[in-house]
Parts: structure tokens; sequence; C-alpha cells
RNA sequence: GCGCCCGUAGCUCAGUUGGAUAGAGCACCUGGCUUCGAACCAGGUGGUCGGAGGUUCGAGUCCUUCCGGGCGCGCCA
């Protein structure tokens, strides 16, 4: 409809410029919006304001020599000329009413599209570091990544689901130190203080648990060799002075355990922690119903990380100071050059970020989005410089920087704290506030938005939460379904859709209106990756239903009229399934 | 100091490439269930869109500047 409109004035302003009343020169963007106010009609353009000027003409003037040049045209009923020099467009009310049979027609791919064309587009997110459970904070990024994905290939796209899996690094070699040290304690009893910089969670211990059933006691060696003689641990004292070093005393027993055990036992305590905590977050993901297509393991890129250091050099990219390796990413708009390879010949974290970013575009995604925290926003800059120094378009690259989640209860900021032990983990908050309202939280807000996330009102059982809002509408038109059964009627689609006509009422247009923008607003949300939208026009729809629902009765003794009710509803529950699908909330017949 | 994000009703937030009278939820006030589910609906109170300039037919939206808040500015991961 908007399309063919924009079509039409499209013809309307050449025959103007072949009657002299435009210049032929001007050629202005014709926009077609759905207006906000019905008495504005359906449709809306200022194409005769922005016509006005070069043409020399008052704007209403030029809306009328528009208007007088549009073909008539059989879906609209009216064109007005209004405000400073709008012309506003009326449907006609077969072209209103037939988005219920495209609904009925097109079910569950109604509000589906092309635009996408079949793109192939990777979303990267959580990608949490495997050294604990995820917590609240990585539940933002889960959820919004998982419904970005879905938007996306609700639109067309091609989209592939990726986790970073973070198995390389000094942080893995702490986790699998710390598995180790509570299985000895363990099987032991041993007594040795645990490093203040080690993980220290109970998921440790149930880790290492585990692995003494898999293994025995063939990892057991005497913890009074591995510690004797390493730095000090960090010891504060009552005065507040520290003693000691935590990470040279943590780097140290590293070196002591993988000595200790060998290469290869040293390997599968490592694999074992790592191992667990995935299969802990795949589960804790699958469970909010967040799946991806692939893991992917930083070590299988490892080998690779050197030869894309020798493109970046062999392109002229590099420098050698104080030892180490640059990457000057200045020439590209970054502040400062980025160290790639230290003085002791390894490469850094961002050089195994640059090799990924080389793998991913490698692999065909002509598009690739990270979902990050906001906190990772400095990453940006380098990591478009790299990709252009690669010679890719850095414009492929694309970061959504998610801001953060603060959760409330009873009126209060709950602290996370990781140091303390007190964090909440995701899995908490589901078990709580359960998977429906978790993600209905997470994504109601722009992500550019900080959270307020209210533990209490996304448990409430209440008309203040609004994820009950939607699943109610749906509810209640399953209801009027039973209870169509319950009065021996039956439900004739053909009959409905022959009586569309009937939808005259005020409530009827707006649930009409509502239901046909749904795939311009599904559009729109995937352009520009805001889920939030979508939870706003599910609200907006249900207010629609229940307003409806309050001022009319559909089970009217009419037939026509009744079976032509019965259509819009179906067509409504139609579009609230398919919305709440697509963010991953359930669709509850009966609450 | 530099960079990114944010600032809209008492609170939490929407506001579609710049459009018509700035909207919603909560809170507060009023009204609506003998008839399909009141987890609902209808109406009302409440705003210098952080301040000041600028761009234009038109600015919450774009530009400049200032103020306030969050985050980041490692050869860490």
């Amino acid at each position: 409809m908007k399309a063919r409109l924009e079509e039409q004035l499209a013809d309307a302003l050449a025959t103007l410029k072949t009657d002299g009343l435009v210049p032929s020169d001007v050629s202005p963007q014709i926009t077609v919006t759905r207006t906000k106010d019905p008495t504005h009609g359906d449709f809306a353009t200022n194409l005769a304001m922005q016509l006005a000027k070069p043409a020399g003409v008052k704007p209403r003037d030029m809306a009328d020599a528009l208007v007088a040049a549009l073909p008539a045209s059989e879906s609209v009923r009216e064109v007005t000329i209004a405000g400073p020099g709008f012309i506003n467009f009326f449907a006609s009310e077969s072209t209103l009413s037939d988005v219920v049979r495209r609904v009925l027609d097109e079910g569950d791919a109604f509000g589906r599209s092309e635009v996408g064309k079949g793109q192939r587009i990777q979303v990267e997110f959580v990608s949490a570091n495997p050294t604990g459970p995820l917590h609240v904070g990585h539940g933002r990024g889960a959820a919004l990544g998982a419904t970005i994905a879905n938007l996306l290939s609700a639109a067309g796209f091609d989209v592939q689901r990726e986790y970073y899996v973070n198995d390389a690094g000094r942080q893995m070699n702490i986790l699998a130190l710390s598995v180790w040290l509570r299985y000895l304690s363990a099987g032991t009893a041993a007594d040795f203080a645990f490093p203040s910089n080690g993980y220290r969670g109970d998921y440790i211990n149930d880790i290492a648990a585990s692995l003494r059933e898999t293994e025995g006691d063939a990892f057991e060696r005497d913890p009074a060799a591995v510690f004797s003689g390493v730095v000090d641990d960090e010891v504060v004292a009552a005065d507040g002075t520290t003693t000691g070093d935590k990470e040279a005393h943590v780097d140290a027993l590293i070196e002591r355990a993988q000595t200790a055990l060998g290469d290869n036992a040293w390997r599968r305590v490592f694999d074992h922690g790592l191992e667990a905590i995935i299969e802990d977050i795949r589960v804790d993901l699958g469970e909010f119903g967040v799946n991806y297509d692939e893991w992917f393991s930083e070590r299988s890129i490892a080998s690779d990380v050197e030869q894309v250091v020798e493109r970046l050099a062999s392109a002229g990219h590099l420098y050698e100071k104080d030892g180490s390796r640059w990457f000057r990413s200045t020439a590209f708009g970054d502040d400062k050059d980025r160290v790639v390879v230290r003085d002791d010949g390894r490469t850094t974290y961002f050089a195994s970020d640059i090799a990924y970013i080389d793998n991913k575009l490698a692999r065909g995604f002509e598009q690739v989005l990270y979902v990050f925290g906001a906190d990772h926003h400095g990453y940006v800059t380098r990591m478009k410089a790299a990709c252009e120094a690669l010679g890719h378009d850095p414009q492929r690259l694309e970061f959504l920087l998610i801001q953060f989640a603060i959760l409330y209860r009873s009126g209060e900021r709950v602290q996370m704290s990781t140091r303390s032990g007190s964090f909440v983990t995701l899995r908490e908050l589901r078990e709580e506030v359960g998977t429906d309202a978790a993600r209905w939280f997470y994504v109601m807000r722009r992500y550019q938005q900080h959270l307020d996330f209210d533990l209490d009102l996304a448990k409430s059982r209440s008309n203040e939460n609004p994820v009950y809002y939607v699943q109610y509408a749906h509810a209640r038109i399953c209801s009027v379904l039973r209870e169509l059964g319950h009065r021996n009627l039956a439900f004739e689609q053909d009959a409905g859709l022959a009586a569309l006509d009937q939808l005259v009422e005020p409530a009827e247009a707006e649930l009409l209106t509502l239901l046909a923008t749904w795939p311009e607003l599904l559009e729109r949300a995937a352009i520009a990756r805001e889920p939030h939208q979508v939870t706003g026009y599910l609200r907006d729809l249900a207010n629609g239903l229940h307003s409806y629902y309050n001022g009319h009765k559909f089970l009217v003794d009419d037939d026509a009229l009744r079976q032509a009710r019965l259509c819009l509803l179906l067509a409504v529950r139609q579009v609230l399934v398919n919305g709440l699908t697509l963010i991953d909330v359930s669709t509850p017949e009966v609450m």
C-alpha cells in the first residue's frame, strides 16, 4: 500500500514536471508514512512541502496540484490536504480489512520478509569466558543477541549464531589450577591456603569432585612440594597494609602445577574444567531459549595468529619498538598503536582477535555482528582498524554495545560482586522470575539504555507486569474460542472472510491497522537491531485487543458479524504468537 | 584530559530516514463486572523534552557549546 502510494506520487510529480509547475531538476525523496492520528487518515506524505520552495509555490497549492494529478485508486477512499501541506490518504474499508485474510493465509509466516535477500550474517553474542557460570549481566546480551538473530532471520537474512569460546590464556590456566587445588584438598584434606586470585565458587568444588570421579587419585601430588618456595600470596593485614603479590603467586603455582602433573595430566585437568563449564553454560542458555549454530574455539585458530601477524607485517602495518611488534592502528583512526607480539615472542589477545576477524570474514559472512557489553566499546576502533588493514571493508563489522542491567529488589539496588561471591547468576534469575519474564524484561528497553530490572515487578502476577498483559490477551482469545464450543457454535473462516466489511467499529479499525503495521515494524526492528520495538508493538496490540474485548461482544447472534469478528480475533492471536515467538516468550492458552 | 552511551511527566521509559496537539506503564483521582476471563477497560491530574545558541517551511530528533550521570582509556583477559 505504502509502496503503491509512493509510485503514484512519483507519477504525479512527473506530470507536474512536464506541466512545468515543478522544475525538472528537483527530485525529492518521496516518502509515505503511517499517521499517528486517525483524523489524518492512514497514510501521509510531506511531498508538497518539500516541493513548495524550489517551485516557488505555497505548500498547500502544491498539494492541490499533486492531488489533482493523482490517479484514482480503489484502495484509497479519500485524499485530503491538511495542516501546513500534508497530503493524507484514507484507505478504503476493504483495504483495511483485507489484512485479516493475509494473516490467516500466511499464519506463522505473516510479517516475515525477504529484505535481507539471504545475505549471510553472523551474530556473535555472550562469548563469556568459560571460567564460571553466567551472571545476570550476560543475560541481557543473551536475550538481545538471540532476539536480534531471530529478527534478522525473519527479515530474510541467512543468520549464523556463534559463541566464541576463550579456551586459551591465563584465565583458563587459573581455572585449571583452581580445580586441581580443590581436587587436592578434597582428596587429602591437605592444609594449604587457596590462592586469593583463584576461582573460589562452589562450582569449582563440583568440578573437582567430578574430576576425581573420572580420574580417581591419578592427579594427586604433594601440595607442600607445589607450594614450597613460591612467591607469597597477597595478604591484607588488619591495619590495611598489604604484603605479597597475588598475581605472581598464582602464576608461579600454575607453573608448579604444570611441572608436577606433566603436560598430559595438566591438559586433562584443564579440559575437564573447561568442558564442565561450557556444558553448564550451554545448558543454562538452552533453558533460556538461546541456542547456537557454532561454539567456536579460540584455540582452534591459535595457529592462524602468526600468519595473520605476518600478513599485517608484509602489508607494512607493523613496526618494532622496545622489543615488541606493534600494529599501527593510529593509521586507521585509533588513538594509539597496539602491541600484537610481546617482547618474549607471545602474541597478545588482540592478535587473536584479529585472526578471529579474518576467520569470520573468510567463512563467507558478509556482515558480522558483535554483541558486546558497553565496557568493550574501546575495542571497536582497533577492531575496525585491523579489519581494514587486512584488506576488508570495516563496515562489515558491526558492534552493538549493550548497556548494563541493574537489578532492583524491594526498591534497592542488588549489588553484584564477583569477589564476595554474592553475584546473581542467570540461572538464579530465571528460577526467580521465570524465563518468560526474564526474556521480556531484558529486551524491552533500547540496548543503548541502561536497564533497571525490577525483580519484584518481573515476578508479580499482576496487572503491573507487561508480560502477563500480553499473554493475557492471547489467553483471552483462546478463551473466547473455548466458549464458542460450549455454546455449540462453529467457526467458519470462509464465511467470516466474506463478511469482513462488517468490521466497522473504531476498535476494529484500530486492530486492523495494527495488524497491517506488523510486517513494516518487524522489518524496521531487524534493520535497526532493536528488539524493544517488538515488545512495544505487542503491548499496543494487546491493548487494542483488551479495549475491543471490553467494548464489544464477539459471540453475537448475527452469524456474519460473529464469523467476521472471530476471524479478526484469530488474526490478532496469530500476530501475538508471531511476535512472542521472536522473543521466545510462551503463549499460554490459559493463565 | 580523550572517547562511547545516556539526560523526555513524581518513577521507569517510548517517540519510525526531521513532521501535524510530545505518548505509554507505574503511582494518584474518577467511573465500569447478573451476559465471551476485571491479570481488563474508559476518563482525569501531571512536561521550559538538562541549559544556551544555530540549521529550516518545520527540531525531542540534525550541528556547536556548556552542565549532569554511566562506562572505557593495559603488552590484562
